[in-house]
DNA sequence: AAGTGGTCTAGACCACATC
DNA sequence: ATGTGGTCTAGACCACTTT
């Protein structure tokens, strides 16, 4: 009795064929996001889990190896295997490569909410959201300050039909992460952001929220994040001033 | 008889302990950046490197897995492992993330030297490039061009005493690609860089160079790269025309 | 002492590519 | 038909953490 013989039986539907370790991964996900084991939490032993999903230690081990190189869950010898806590308030955001000039580690900003409106999509928005045409989306403008001197201005952008009730969500606490908070109440969990970059000049809305004079060179960036399942999630565009930060990236 | 035995039978030892499997990996590196195979050829089956080492094709396979995930080498089932195929002229730049607007793929570009001396190390470099004071740096200047516009003009810096001969080796084909050469002439691989991106004004020379009037916003990247065992390689500072052109970079 | 993840081995069957 | 890497299993010993 192979576990194998299961998927093999039926002929030609190997077009869907899937390791079982990556099955197991998928279950395992879908419990993360649904909430069965909190972030932080320590998940069940390899055998025990491997006793549940019938199958051998070797296998959930793959499986957990694959999430954690994903940094979904965190391995710790002699002790278990953890949720990841991602994206919590006090988690340095996983996707803000904007560091302080000669600073060691991450720098806390504060944020200031300009506006959160429900508006018609533009066309690139539309784009980036692979929306439909005429679907709306919530716009989030704001300004990133660090030590009173605003650094960033970014308008953020989310499909309406896939955050219903959003707005009240949000308002509740405007200071949450917003990541955080997409995960926490609709189960979608960021894994992946595009991001594009350009030198561009302060225009005059630019120049009054972050204080430059207009013209000055500003770091523009454009960022598509997207779901597990490769959706597009959020659409953002941020403007930095970058004389006293820079936009940290390390390539292999 | 287990192997483990022979690194635990000296007591106290446990500090420099690895695991079989990344002891093999190290071999394999070393071979290959030694030119055992070239690359693009096809290493011996699983079975035989593990009999080779005497190990099982289980470690080798652990061993294997973690060069393919760090594009050293790729797997093809039925095929074999082959050497990767990195950094020759017709291979995209592998740390190269600028792209020209609306481009499906990799654009190719032009370049031009325009010197290239042997000078005292600046201050920055020397801490870029962990040099003694007083240290020498190969210094390169050059523009590159997209259809014949100039769209980056870059300076990079190498220490002279890593790369003797370097001059006369790089004058040889000054089109090749940089990292491809230290590779096959100095066995240095170059596996991954820090960039540091900020906006800013172009000055006098860079304006002249990029063609644009002076205080046009550029995108700034400074780079500096390192070796597969942590050690600066190179730096490179570029100032990028980014109105047809950006910086893409995705983040997980 | 007990339980966990980390490493290593050995053998089996599979899908794929080549001969 | 043969050989390759891909997956799965089962069992062993190890180092680390907690009880």
């Amino acid at each position: 009795m192979t576990k194998r013989s299961e998927s093999t039986e039926k002929a030609g539907a190997t077009l869907d064929f899937h390791p079982l370790y990556l099955q197991i991964k998928e279950l395992l996900i879908q419990r993360v996001l649904r909430g069965d084991w909190r972030p932080g939490e320590l998940l069940p032993s390899e055998f025990k889990l491997a006793a549940e999903f019938k199958v051998s230690q070797g296998t959930v081990r793959k499986a957990l190896d694959e999430l954690a190189a994903e940094k979904m869950v965190i391995r710790m010898q002699g002790k278990g295997t953890f949720v990841a806590a991602r994206n919590t308030r006090h988690t340095p955001l996983h996707f803000f490569r904007l560091t302080i000039d000669n600073a060691r580690r991450w720098q806390p900003r504060n944020t200031k909410l300009l506006s959160l409106t429900r508006e018609p999509a533009t066309e690139t928005e539309a784009a980036s959201l692979a929306l439909s045409a005429g679907a709306r989306v919530y716009r989030i403008h704001r300004v990133r300050y660090f030590e009173n001197t605003p650094m960033i201005y970014e308008i953020l952008s989310l499909a309406e039909d896939r955050f219903p009730n959003f707005e009240a969500i949000f308002r509740k606490d405007e200071r949450a992460n917003l990541y955080g908070l997409l995960e926490q109440t609709y189960g979608v969990l960021v894994v992946k952001a595009d991001e594009m970059l350009r030198a561009c000049s302060a225009n005059e809305r630019e120049s009054s929220m972050l204080g430059v004079t207009p013209g000055t060179p500003l770091l523009s960036i454009e960022r598509v994040s997207f779901g597990i399942d490769g959706t597009p999630i959020e659409r953002r565009r941020m403007v930095c001033e970058t004389s006293r930060q820079h936009y940290a990236t390390t390539l292999t």
